[in-house]
RNA sequence: GCCCCCAUCGUCCAGCGGCCUAGGACACCGCCCUUUCAAGGCGGCGACGGGGGUUCGAAUCCCCUUGGGGGUGCCA
């Protein structure tokens, strides 16, 4: 194909509601859904509900020997907890073989893909010729010295595409725009392995053109690999082509391609680690596309739907800030209803108990006094992983409850502390038991001091850790008795 | 090596030729509020990688350069 008309260019899409639109996620199941495929799946689900559109699920599963079925129910276990619903599939590329065979021998029989019984030793061989040489690998005259037809030893058949040697590969993306490279810098590649089984290229040019796909949005680590894809299905005599856009990849802080070694991807470790699918969303959300110029940055997805416009998408790399993130999940968690944020953290902890999770083990997720700290804790919190930390004073029994050592340091070296917590037990013993009777500040401030340079050892004493969730709210949420034990047996200690 | 993509505060975005002495958010720092810690309020620090053009005028357009990333796999 030379130059002239750019033959995969589409016409400008349409922003107004249009259920021909088909557009697909195709994760391969070689692991859990990570961050950067999630975004990936968000853009493509927010493109699809914007116009109305058809948004598939295709499970991309052509490599055997990685592919994992818990990968794959767990792919999908994951989209939905983030509400990332979808109209048609799981497909799965596995059970589509026979398809994608078909289309190679048609590509064989026309001579845009040959069969070649080369070992991988030779292969490399070619490669090694065709560096030294400056140009790009080529297998075809090598294959037909061995081949066609079955050769006697152990060889093996795969079948590869003949890239054009002249001519320029180009497309328009939506993102990038004018995308072209020479058609001599691509070499050949396989399109079915010696195993038998379809390539990626393949498969996946197979599927859009079965599949209807009109759109294909993902990541640009895959820019390149588009010429290809378009070059088969061209070969394959599918008419058109998929509007593609290509999404700026998401980095860590190396600035490479995010991925497992750049420590918590995998989108089930933020939701054991006690974020909100929406307030992942909405960050996500944010990573390649605008914020409204006015108004919040924290807002529903129905927004960013109404909102998204894949002509505004950002083209360079973005990188994933987990500081970030928990500015975010806590500004969800605070705008949640006490009973609805009472809900989900007392749903957390027993995920967490099931885990293992000694310390969520513990707590009574569903005694009077959770909810009332809850309502406390609320604007404190980052995560709901952080909730047992605070509740914890209260769910143990007297005779292991125990106070931090540094918490204990910070006891003893206040002043007048033994004053203080007498002081402290007089008025406990016979105070109402309101949060608003217990107060302190009078009984401090009869002593002589400051509130603020003796209340870290009380938190300390009652709390177990000298900062933690307000005081009066605690020992209300305690109980007379039990606060004023752990009040005597910090006087006791003291001695 | 070759091909492709990218380039505004530390980070994520705004800016699409004059409204820019470059705006917002996160982070950071300070102050206020305050029973600790938070939350909240107020303020501060902080960027157009470099060089050429084009233009009356460039963060915005073009070229080069530098830097970063991606691809080049019997991974996708």
């Amino acid at each position: 194909m030379g130059d002239g008309p750019l033959p995969y260019t589409r016409a400008p899409m349409t922003h107004e509601t249009d259920p021909t639109i088909r557009v697909r996620f195709a994760p391969s199941p070689t692991g859990f859904l990570h961050v950067g495929g999630t975004r990936t799946a968000l853009f493509n689900w927010l493109f699809a509900r914007h116009h109305g559109a058809t948004f598939v699920l295709r499970i991309e599963d052509t490599d055997r020997d990685r592919t994992r079925e818990e990968w794959v129910d767990g792919i999908q276990a994951t989209l939905r907890w983030l509400g990332l619903d979808w109209d048609e599939g799981p497909y799965r590329q596995g059970d589509r073989l026979g398809r994608y065979l078909d289309a190679a021998e048609q590509l064989v029989a026309s001579g845009a893909a040959y069969e070649s019984w080369l070992t991988e030793a030779e292969l490399d061989a070619e490669r090694q010729t065709a560096k030294t040489d400056g140009g790009v690998p080529r297998f075809h005259e090598r294959a037909m010295e061995i081949g066609p037809g079955l050769p006697s030893d152990d060889r093996s058949r795969s079948i590869w595409f003949r890239t054009p040697t002249s001519g320029t590969a180009e497309f328009d993306d939506v993102v990038r725009g004018h995308v072209a490279a020479p058609w001599d810098t691509i070499a050949d590649f396989m399109i079915v392995r010696s195993s038998g089984d379809a390539v990626f290229y393949l498969a996946n040019a197979v599927d859009d053109a079965d599949m209807g796909i009109t759109h294909v949005i993902r990541g640009e680590d895959l820019l390149d690999s588009t010429h290809r894809v378009l070059a088969i299905r061209a070969a394959l005599g599918h008419p058109g082509a998929p509007v593609y856009a290509h999404l700026p990849l998401l980095v860590g802080h190396d600035r490479a391609k995010l991925s497992k070694r750049h420590g918590a991807v995998a989108v089930e470790d933020f939701r054991d680690a006690g974020y909100l699918p929406e307030a992942l969303v909405n960050y996500l959300s944010l990573l390649g596309f605008p914020a409204p110029a006015e108004g919040s940055e924290v807002r529903p997805v129905t927004e960013v739907v109404t909102d998204f416009d894949l002509g505004r998408v950002n083209h360079s790399p973005a990188f994933f800030d987990h500081d970030k993130l928990d500015w975010m999940n806590g500004e969800y968690l605070r705008a949640l209803p006490v009973s609805e944020l009472v809900a989900r953290a007392g749903c957390w902890c027993r995920s967490a108990t099931a885990r293992g999770d000694a310390a969520a083990a513990s707590v009574d997720v569903d005694a009077p006094e959770f909810a009332a700290l809850l309502g406390v804790a609320q604007k404190r919190l980052v995560t709901l992983a952080e909730v047992p930390g605070f509740v914890a004073f209260l769910f143990c029994d007297e005779s292991s409850f125990r106070i931090a050592d540094d918490s204990w340091d910070v006891v003893v070296a206040t002043e007048r502390v033994t004053d203080v917590i007498e002081a402290v037990i007089v008025h406990v013993e016979t105070c109402a038991w309101t949060v608003e009777a217990i107060s302190l500040q009078p009984v401090i401030a009869a002593l002589g001091l400051k509130p603020r340079t003796v209340m870290s050892a009380l938190y300390a004493v009652v709390e177990g850790r000298h900062s933690g969730l307000p005081l009066f709210d605690a020992m209300h949420a305690l109980g007379r008795d039990r606060t004023l034990g752990r009040l005597r047996s910090a006087r006791a200690r003291l001695g």
